[in-house]
RNA sequence: GGAGAGGUGGCCGAGUGGUUGAAGGCGGCGGUCUCGAAAACCGUUAUGGGUCACUGGCCCAUCGAGAGUUCGAAUCUCUCCCUCUCCGCCA
């Protein structure tokens, strides 16, 4: 969230940002509560300081008098508290309504149109004959099946089947290594169920409750993304100074209800109730999180180019980048089969966003004040989509899928998917 | 799920109604000593918020969370959360 603080001083920077957006923002709301909030909080107080004078003087004096005024001020100390406070939790309400600023390199504009692409990588790959897409392939190769999922779960969920599931399994196993051995972040199995309060601090509450799956008769939520527990991790905490930046890199579903998205990306392993993710999340100072961010950027991108998938980097305009975002890249492979780009990596700076949610701070140096640390996250990549491209990209003529070279070590000796 | 014990500052740990925001220790920071360092000694060392004559002062809050009793709560009561031990159940 934006500080009370900021938005006291920067109300147009505020007004401005949210605009672009296209978010709602309740400044002046905020505004005019914040000057009820501070009247009544001073008040109380001022009653406060004077009953602990006199309480204090009652301890010697026992007097029966002072007693009675006593119990008086605490009568009206407590009423002007409580409407502070009933106040103050409006305020905080609407404040995590807010929606984060921008970076200054941004580019404004509307709509997904007004993206722009930073850069590519590789080319459409020329396959030589008309590509089939995964769904296609896959349900003729038996390692896809929507139908029994169906039946089991209910529509957006699949089931990958024996090369399938082994391919799944494998590009988990690669994507930590790479990240793990090569990019320096450290390996996390986390919870996939978590509290209000972490999901708040991510930002995926108040605003996007229906978004997430949350279990019945328990303050429990389906994680959307490993984001969550990941940044979630160091919760009210200071970071001593030796220990940034924290670099974490998690596999795990991510589930999603995709409300709001009948009917798009119905067939397929698109968009589903719950995909597999390996998720990058990095906790900075302040001075380092541009870097910082643009290094995770990279590290998801060697993922796509070591799978020697065709690409592209696109910067988000301020209308497509979201609520809490700072600065935004998706990463998008090549889909020869579905004929477009597929979204397998989304990678967020927050700047202290989250951290501000979360009450992650760290001293900058030894003894020095806590300030609120960056968060920054990205997925590494995002598997189901990114197999789609695999599938779609590696095809041959007879239906048949050849494995990617990084991922034959994990595949147990399979090498072409469909083969007998 | 049942029974019991417990949750105090960066960490350990004392503290059962009135200068306790909190003893003591460790750690950190500054200093004395030293050519320098160690040791020793001295000093200092929380966070959030409000406010003002605002690079400082004053005030309020905070001892797992919330509510209550009281003039006054880290200390008493209730609810919840978490940790540990034993039992039960279980992958």
């Amino acid at each position: 969230m934006l500080s009370l603080a900021f938005i006291r001083k920067n109300p147009d920077v505020v007004r401005r940002a949210a605009e672009l957006k296209a978010e709602p923002a309740p400044v002046d709301e905020i505004l005019r509560l914040d000057t009820t909030w501070r009247e009544h909080l001073t008040a109380a107080e001022k009653i406060k300081e004077e009953q602990n004078k006199l309480s204090k003087e009652f301890a010697r004096t026992r007097d029966e008098v002072l007693k009675e005024r006593l119990r008086q001020m605490a009568d009206t100390g407590k009423r002007e508290l409580a409407v502070a406070e009933s106040v103050k939790r409006e305020l905080d309400d609407l404040l995590l309504r807010v929606p984060n600023i921008f970076h200054d390199s941004v580019p404004i504009g509307k709509t997904e149109a007004e993206n722009v692409v930073v850069r590519e990588w590789g080319s459409k790959p020329d396959l030589g004959f008309a590509p089939r897409t995964h769904y296609d392939l896959g349900e003729a190769l038996g390692i896809m099946d929507f139908e029994h999922a169906a039946r089991v779960a209910g529509s957006r969920f699949a089931f990958l089947l024996g090369d399938g599931a082994r391919l799944e399994r494998a590009m988990v196993q690669f994507m930590l290594d790479v990240h793990t051995r090569e990019h320096g972040y450290k390996e996390v199995w986390p919870p996939m169920l978590v509290n209000s309060a972490s999901m708040v601090g991510t930002a995926n509450l108040p605003k996007f409750a229906d978004a997430a799956f949350k279990v019945e008769g328990r303050d429990l939520w389906l994680i959307p993304t490993a984001e969550v527990p990941l940044t979630n991790f160091h919760r009210d905490e200071i970071l001593e100074p030796d220990r940034l930046p924290l670099k974490y890199v998690a596999y795990a579903p991510s589930w999603r209800t995709e409300a709001g998205a009948a009917g798009k990306d119905t067939r397929g392993l698109i968009r589903l109730h719950q995909f597999s993710k390996v998720e990058l999340v990095k906790v900075t100072s302040a001075e380092t999180s541009l870097d910082e961010f643009e290094q995770l950027t990279r590290d998801a991108e060697d993922i796509l180019q070591r799978l020697g998938l065709h690409y592209r980097v696109l910067a988000m305009c301020t209308g497509d980048m979201g609520f809490a975002q700072y600065k935004k890249y998706d990463l998008e492979a090549w889909a020869p089969g579905l004929d477009r780009h597929l979204e397998v990596s989304s990678c967020s700076t927050f700047n202290d966003f989250q951290a501000m949610r979360a009450n992650i701070r760290y001293r900058p140096e030894r003894g020095a004040p806590p300030r609120f640390a960056h968060t920054i996250n990205g997925s590494g990549l995002a598997l189901t989509r990114t197999i789609d491209a695999i599938m779609e990209t590696y095809q041959r003529t007879d239906g048949m899928i050849s494995v990617p070279e990084v991922l034959k070590p994990y595949m147990g000796g399979v090498e072409l998917i469909g083969a007998r």
